[in-house]
DNA sequence: CTTGCATTTAACCAATTGAGCAATTAACAT
DNA sequence: ATGTTAATTGCTCAATTGGTTAAATGCAAG
């Protein structure tokens, strides 16, 4: 139920400058100086990458002196992580489901190979 | 290095509409027709977010008829889900680092707690 | 061959995104 | 006080996104 939120974790991590941000903060934590400086991009933008990191909770920032320390928050990516283990073990299932029916079932001539869950009425 | 898949991938999982989609495709093929029905939005805007987790892989379309088919492409959430599984694990043990860091260090009057990857020279 | 249904394409619109530069705030260091 | 560095905020801009309606396409059925 939790679905502005997921929408916000994956709308985060669907960004490589971010998820490369990630991935530095996942050696430690750094100042916003450090994070910025592999990338060619302005200063700006990658405050904007940071808010958005922060919104979706995968970073917290906090002021230390002249600086801003920035580090992981490694609860946020559990709904996104939950949902994609979920569905990919799911979807196997479905798809393990599928085969037995196509392997348990007579072929007809037909080419239809489909389940319909609802019969078309046309 | 499949940094553009996994842009596709979690931009298309960022969105409740599709998230929906996938779940509902998730026990069964459907035809666009009853993809749509639980939502209030027009056809033309289903068909969009078909193409957006098509262009993912997310799902696989054939025509059947008069209809078109859609199913899961289960092998498509893989690359999403090692990345996230590989961070939330990494995260979580940078988390511990930093804790055992942070029991085994004497704490001078300083309230500094953080670890510098590199001085900051002033 | 014409009608009807399923779906897509085209054209448009409003809101969001990602980037830039310039100006601003915050914290040190003289 | 003044200057310096770190970071953010306030514009502007182009590209993208998500939605709409109207028109086009593809098939199937009379």
């Amino acid at each position: 139920m939790n679905a502005a939120r997921l929408d916000l974790t994956f709308a985060a991590l669907a960004d490589p400058t971010r998820r490369a941000i990630l991935a530095r903060l996942a050696s430690g934590e750094a100042m916003v100086n450090e994070l910025a400086r592999p990338f060619a991009i302005s200063a700006p933008a990658i405050t904007r990458h940071l808010n958005v990191l922060e919104r979706a909770a995968l970073i917290v920032r906090e002021r230390d002196g002249q600086f801003r320390r920035c580090r992981l928050n490694p609860q946020a990516l559990q709904a996104a992580r939950e949902w994609i283990d979920f569905h990919a073990r799911f979807w196997s299932e479905s798809f393990e489901r599928l085969d037995e029916l196509l392997k348990t079932t007579s072929k007809p001539k037909s080419r239809k190979t489909h389940v319909r869950h609802k019969p078309h009425r046309r």
